[in-house]
DNA sequence: AAACCGCCCAACCGCCACTCC
DNA sequence: AGGAGTGGCGGTTGGGCGGTT
């Protein structure tokens, strides 16, 4: 029935309305609220860029290596469900966790030519990809040790990225209501940072490093997954064959340059 | 320099669940 | 019980921007 509600991108007033209003009152009740506040917009709008933008502490950009493992992994459990995913990002929104993987991991599947829900590309992300980010996150967040990263609890960290050296992986929370905690606010410390353009690419190398500790003998042993018919993949011969390793990089976009994917549909995606 | 293209992300939409009267 | 109002969620869109031709 409101004739003038505004829509489209919010201004620098009203965002400075709407804080201002919630720094007084509180958040909830968002369509009074938008009337009091003399927001011309809908409780809903008025919420979501409250829950998105201008809340206190919300992160945006640079999508840490450990959130990128976190996001896979949570999603491999709960699917697209974002809110869920991002009860366990603390100062993330499913918005930018949704957007990420729309952007990011659905574009390598892209690539891949199948389906972001498949079997296929879901091993490659739990066998390739998170390997892959568990050593790097080891690798860029310090040492040997059992330290954690700074942006982890040292709880989370020590599942995470104490990652047996029989090769199994998993994050192995023992508590469903476990959240990691961050140790502050955005940029900070040694958190590994990478750039929102740079998120999941240049695991594969293939020139010819060496195969992780995680994948020795080329297999991969992953007991925790139950909704997989096996719970070990094969990489048995890659190497050999065709000179496939898991060296280092910095950055995913690279992760799957043409012959990655030419290679990756040899083994994984012969259905093509 | 300008046209084009693809990517990213903020914001919207539709649906469903919940609450209150 | 049921209808209206509201909140929350996942899917989708479109504008801005940077890179390329």
């Amino acid at each position: 029935m409101n004739m003038d509600l505004r829509k489209g991108p919010w201004t620098a007033e009203e965002d400075t309305l709407l804080n201002n209003y919630i720094t007084i009152h509180g958040e909830g009740r968002w369509n009074s609220l938008a009337r009091c506040a003399g927001l011309k917009r809908t409780g809903k709008s008025c919420r979501l860029r409250w829950l998105n933008y201008l809340r206190p502490n919300v992160k945006r950009g640079n999508i840490t290596l450990q959130e990128q493992l976190l996001i896979l992994e949570l999603h491999s459990r709960y699917g697209n469900r974002w809110s869920k995913i991002a009860q366990h990002l603390p100062g993330r929104t499913d918005n930018e966790i949704k957007n990420y993987w729309r952007t990011r991991v659905q574009k390598q599947a892209k690539q891949l030519k199948c389906d972001v829900n498949s079997k296929q590309f879901r091993d490659t992300m739990r066998y390739v990809w998170m390997p892959r980010l568990v050593e790097r996150i080891k690798a860029a967040g310090g040492d040997s040790t059992p330290t954690a990263p700074a942006t982890y609890g040292h709880h989370m960290s020590s599942q995470i990225l104490d990652m047996p050296r029989n090769g199994e992986f998993g994050l192995g929370y023992s508590d469903p209501g476990l959240r990691p905690e961050f140790s502050g606010g955005p940029s900070e410390g040694s958190e590994t940072q990478v750039s929102p353009v740079s998120d999941m690419t240049d695991y594969y190398d293939f020139s010819g490093g060496h195969c992780s500790d995680s994948q020795q003998n080329g297999v991969i042993s992953y007991p925790e997954q139950a909704d997989t018919s096996s719970g070990c993949l094969e990489f048995e011969g890659l190497e050999q064959s065709n000179g496939w390793s898991l060296g280092g990089g910095d950055s995913l976009e690279n992760l799957l340059n043409d012959e990655d994917i030419w290679f990756l549909k040899q083994q994984f995606f012969d259905d093509f």
